[in-house]
DNA sequence: CCTTGTGTATTAGCGTAGTAATACACATGT
DNA sequence: ACATGTGTATTACTACGCTAATACACAAGG
């Protein structure tokens, strides 16, 4: 269900976040849905459970998530079924800008970018 | 000359890291090139010259740059003037792969994507 | 010689991320 | 009642990123 990449620096339990996040504004996780559990997330990944638990925490602190003890997590309600496509985009905004940074100081040209964007889309549908 | 962002999760060091290398491969870095100087970097950012300096060691040691003991670094010879588009390429590959992975859970369709891209790209150029 | 500019080594300390082992509270099904 | 499934609290420990203060070795210019 999710992807997790243990060296990639960036911290699992911040990787679970995101992926939570998103899955839920695009409607992949609806209103109610079951998440994973933590023992489960946690062996698959090889992972502690411990820090699956801290990240459907802090999830839970936004609101993003209900907790039914003895019961899976669920998303929580008034998310809306769906995120707007402009809210959705915003999400990953900040990922875009500093790729396109990353471009500039390459210097490669947007037609250059575009073409990698293009190939990785392509790479695994 | 480098952008850094503290907050951003990414350590500092590793971000003078990467962004050396980028500007080493695109040529805005030339070979013998005079880089900043610790104090000087650490300085313009409130950072400590120490992460400053182990991020310049940690390039030495990858061979990219050059020390001179009491005089700035420079960028090693045999970088050629300028690496190879493909090659340039090859280095945001993995940051495009993630950004495409995160556009896909968010369900976004390529054509939204690449509207990112291109805003971000016209945003301060 | 001395000052100022490089980068570096050393030692210490702090905060956070993640691991590990254990125990608890609750819901469900038998 | 009991076993099994949830998530959680607690505590201790390790590793890493970063800061801090100090001192050193070398080059260039006055």
């Amino acid at each position: 269900m999710f992807i997790l990449h243990p060296g990639s620096g960036i911290p699992l339990y911040r990787q679970v976040v995101e992926q939570v996040r998103r899955l839920v504004a695009s409607g992949q996780l609806a209103e109610g849905a079951a998440l994973p559990s933590v023992r489960e997330l946690a062996l698959e990944h090889a992972v502690n459970p411990m820090t699956i638990s801290k990240a459907y925490s802090q999830l839970e602190a936004e609101g993003l998530l209900q907790r039914h003890r003895g019961k899976p997590m669920t998303v929580a309600g008034g998310q809306g079924s769906q995120a707007s496509p402009s809210r959705r985009v915003r999400q990953i905004e900040p990922q875009a800008l500093q790729l396109v940074a990353a471009a500039r100081q390459l210097d490669l040209s947007p037609a250059d970018l575009a073409a990698l964007i293009d190939r990785s889309w392509r790479k695994k549908p």
